[in-house]
RNA sequence: GUGGGUGUAGCUCAGUUGGUUAGAGCACCAGAUUGUGGUUCUGGGGGUCGGGGGUUCGAGUCCCCUUACCCACCCCA
């Protein structure tokens, strides 16, 4: 049996302890913005009936139809389960899962207001690139509860905020645009497919391929094809905000107030049509155009319909989602976060103490001093492959540790050990009963 | 799902028009006289050259297939 290592999935990636170092502080990151602001930290399943995400998401949406990593309930022998309508879903986003848990919570009866935010990996059957993964992390705020534009504009600070704390510039962009409500929509689409008709129903269409397949699934995407000519055939292309009912166009233009009075400029972008069912009115992404190409670090937008669409009492909601992998990509293109802002993380990975043994009779006691001061919390490690004393401390400038204890023959007798300052190579010998207080004062 | 690129030690790569036991740097391990470090020196372990088939006296080096990864499209975080 010639064993072949086994490596990790397709699409799938080790964190390995110097790449959590920029994870962790993505993590905290996001978490000190959101709480800033009062939202709190949930997590829900990583996965959850397949339904859930038909339901929400459309059935016509791509996450859907073929990038679901789905499994069957019960894998019985002889079974012939149907994974497709009555399986389990590993979550490729973080909004249904949500909005699932606020209508089981009750929270519409009780507290409708809610503020969520989530950090947590995600998945998508698709084919992995660069900046695309199977398994990946997002973080996501939600919420619920309101209708007022005023929260629309502040969970996009929130997005901004997160990138700004990072180090990105001012140069961040906020797109918006508007989906409307569902009646609003509806109306548009009707009128998109009226116009698109004759580009799209002839032997020999002159609109692009993909745009003949998205008429069927999704009008919307036509209006951001990038293929010149399709841009051009999108010209006079019936326009939503021409349709569009008188509350929602007060929403759009408070919100874009608010997201000013915040001072973030908005730019207006009727481009953005966000892929998945449940958005109404406010889509918005957040860009930073220094990036060029892959500039899009951030896509949200409000979806009032979604929890009643679940089975909930109607409730506003809005929120956004932010990938670390395209952040970690736009992070390393611009040289950030600065250094100084991981050096706590990094120096996390480091003890502060090795414990050198001189003689093998001198283990012993090394391993008792050691279990003793990491009781005391200090972070120390020590030799177990038998090391000679000169590798030992071969090991501990290695290891980036700040201090090393030196415990020998004399010291033993003595009750005293060496503390030896491997930043400035002085060392001086104390009495153990001392340890205590001088290494507080060292490591402090 | 479609198209393109790449695949030599843990990592970064050399390997001349196919020629004899496949190399380097870094990393790793061990030493350089007796209780002390990141420099230097010496030695060592580690590769069925992604896998399979073919051409050839002979292939890491040519051809085919396959697989993995990467990149682009689609879509999106």
């Amino acid at each position: 049996m010639s064993a072949e290592p086994i490596r990790n999935a397709r699409g799938t990636r080790d964190f390995l302890p110097s790449d959590l170092v920029l994870v962790q502080h993505l993590e905290r990151t996001a978490q000190a913005v959101a709480k800033s602001a009062c939202y709190q930290e949930i997590r829900t399943p990583l996965f959850e009936e397949t339904r859930l995400f038909q339901r929400s998401l459309g059935e016509t949406s791509d996450v859907v139809a073929k990038e679901m990593f789905t499994v069957p309930k019960r894998v019985e022998p002889g079974a012939s389960p149907n994974a497709g309508q009555d399986g389990y879903t590993f979550r490729p986003e973080g909004t249904a899962s949500a909005a699932r848990a606020y209508i089981q919570g009750g929270f519409a009866a009780h507290a409708p207001l809610q503020k969520w935010f989530y950090i947590g990996p995600m998945f998508r059957y698709e084919r992995p690139q660069k900046g695309r993964e199977r398994q990946f992390t997002q973080f996501g705020v939600e919420a619920f509860g309101v209708q007022s534009p005023e929260l629309d504009a502040e969970v996009v600070s929130l997005a901004l905020d997160f990138f700004l704390r990072l180090g990105f510039g001012e140069e961040l962009q906020v797109r918006i645009n508007s989906m409307g409500d569902p009646a609003d929509r509806h109306r548009w689409s009707a009128k998109l497919k009226e116009f698109f008709q004759p580009q799209v129903d002839v032997p020999d269409s002159p609109r692009c391929a993909d745009c003949v397949q998205r008429f069927q699934r999704n009008v919307f995407r036509l209006l951001d094809c990038k293929v010149p000519r399709c841009i051009e055939l999108n010209q006079g292309a019936p326009d939503l905000f021409a349709l569009m009912g008188e509350e929602a166009l007060q929403h759009h233009h408070r919100f874009a107030q608010a997201l000013s009075n915040l001072g973030h400029q908005p730019v207006e972008d009727r481009s953005i049509v966000r892929g998945l069912d449940y958005y109404t009115r406010t889509v918005f992404e957040l860009h930073y155009p220094p990036l060029g190409s892959r500039s899009a670090l951030c896509g949200g937008g409000r979806y009032d319909g979604l929890v009643a669409e679940m089975g909930g009492r109607p409730t506003p909601a809005v929120g956004f989602s932010i990938g670390f992998t395209p952040t970690e990509l736009a992070l390393a293109e611009l040289k950030l976060p600065p250094a100084a802002d991981l050096a706590d993380l990094h120096a996390q990975l480091a003890p502060q103490i090795y414990l050198v043994a001189i003689a093998e009779e001198d283990r012993a006691d090394v391993l008792r001093l050691t279990h003793r001061l990491r009781q005391h919390g200090w972070r120390c490690s020590c030799d177990y492959r038998q090391k000679s004393a000169k590798a030992q401390f071969k090991e501990a400038a290695k290891s980036k540790a700040i201090l090393a204890l030196v415990l020998g023959a004399e010291e033993r007798a003595a009750d005293q050990v060496v503390v030896k300052d491997l930043r400035l190579q002085e060392e001086q010998r104390v009495e153990i009963s001392a340890l205590p207080a001088l290494l507080a004062q060292l490591l402090a």
